[in-house]
DNA sequence: CGGGACCTTGAAACACCTCAAATATGGTGG
DNA sequence: CCACCATATTTGAGGTGTTTCAAGGTCCCG
């Protein structure tokens, strides 16, 4: 099966995932950007489907194209600790480590295309480019990695709250400060945090009260002063 | 200045940084780690001296040869969060970073080999082993700090401090049970584990208490009970 | 309309933090 | 070698933020 088959448009030019919404298909050629959609997979997943478990094998590697992932790991005690929300054309799984030390699950329906790691690998030795996105993606990984330890080393409760919404607001495509969308439940975001739901919703409470957020529906938020959740958020 | 000159050895045949201590030099070929040491330049720092400012251009990357390193964020309202311990073979800079989003500074008098980054991604492109060696060291690097977002996130304060003192354990090399060097301040470990300075403390007296540590001197611990401190470091 | 999952709110407990003081450590000059 | 100082660490008491436990409310879907 063709990855195209999944594409909305029927233009057999373009590549289905764009380079637009996508970090890995940065300054492809077209014809480079054909050679992956060849090598591609799709993977349709439901709501709380699992992409991969913690500790399997890394056979691919995976470029999610609509929906929203949501990247775990769960301790042998049950302590789960939410390492990433991953949005359309994010990348996803290091192909230089051998095993995937975090299990993956969507949040929505969502699309996935997978790429045999080999392949890719071989691919990405062919594409200077592709390799170069490669290199941008794992330095952005790295970044969001560190942004996170900051959070929860040093921030409070509704700071790390403002930084998620702040995250959030800047990753969706689309997202607005009137109507931001979030795909996570409480929990998610308690164990993304190192909260509690109950601090999660008393965050929210807070924030609400001080007019810096309105809670128009339980995953509906609206940014009511966006520079005041930008000073709560950063801190740095 | 040849690097070699801060070898020890007179022995010109043998890399100024072996093998077996840093990864970087990990399967490479003589003539390849002569090219390496070639672009080479040392620097040598006092215990707090800077190796590089937060936000200043990443025009070099670098190899720590002797010595400990601290890597750290400080955030515009002062709040520090200490990102990484770094020990003689670890690799510092990614190379597809433009900017240092963190300062490194000397926690005991430290030898670092600089190469300049445009050098030094030549010569990556030119051999095989040390790109894959510069892959392996991202990989790790991202998986560390995602341990330590897990930490953060999951664990109590003694927890953290058995985490810490296992990785300690684990990367300095010669490090046994009986004696382990603590070569950073108790607020650079509060800093680093997202506690205070008390808690710090407090923690270490309560495990002491416990018998699975003696404090023999301020920087030097005996673990007493290894299989306990690993129970409560990991969690996964 | 009913049931289950998710979310919010309240009260009490607890871990960690803050502030303050005491103690220990390491370096320096006599 | 010792006294002295600045700095780092420990310890104590009290306060705060977060968690825990429990109850009540909301939303969604059949």
């Amino acid at each position: 099966m063709s990855i195209k088959q999944l594409s909305p448009s029927a233009d057999d030019q373009s590549p289905w995932c764009s380079p637009e919404q996508s970090f890995l298909y940065k300054d492809l050629t077209q014809a480079h950007m054909d050679k992956l959609d060849e090598i591609a997979n799709p993977i349709n997943l439901q709501a709380n489907d699992y992409l991969m478990h913690q500790h399997s094998d890394a056979h691919h590697v995976y470029n999610l194209v609509s929906g929203n992932l949501l990247v775990e790991r769960i301790a042998s005690t049950g302590r789960r600790q939410v390492l990433a929300f991953l949005f359309p054309g994010d990348f996803l799984g290091f192909p230089h480590n051998n095993f995937f030390e975090f299990s993956v699950t969507a949040l929505t329906p969502a699309t996935v295309a997978a790429y045999h790691r080999k392949e890719f690998l071989r691919l990405s030795d062919e594409i200077p480019e592709l390799k170069h996105n490669m290199e941008q993606i794992s330095s952005n990984v790295l970044a969001s990695a560190l942004d996170q330890v900051f959070a929860l080393g040093q921030k409070k409760a509704h700071e790390r709250i403002c930084f998620l919404l702040k995250q959030l607001l800047q990753r969706q495509s689309g997202a607005v400060a009137e109507d931001l969308v979030l795909p996570m439940t409480r929990q998610d975001m308690a164990d993304y945090l190192g909260l509690t739901i109950e601090t999660v919703s008393r965050a929210f409470a807070k924030l609400k009260n001080e007019q810096i957020i309105d809670v128009h529906h339980i995953n509906h938020v609206e940014i009511l002063n966006l520079e005041e959740l930008e000073e709560l958020a950063c801190a740095d």
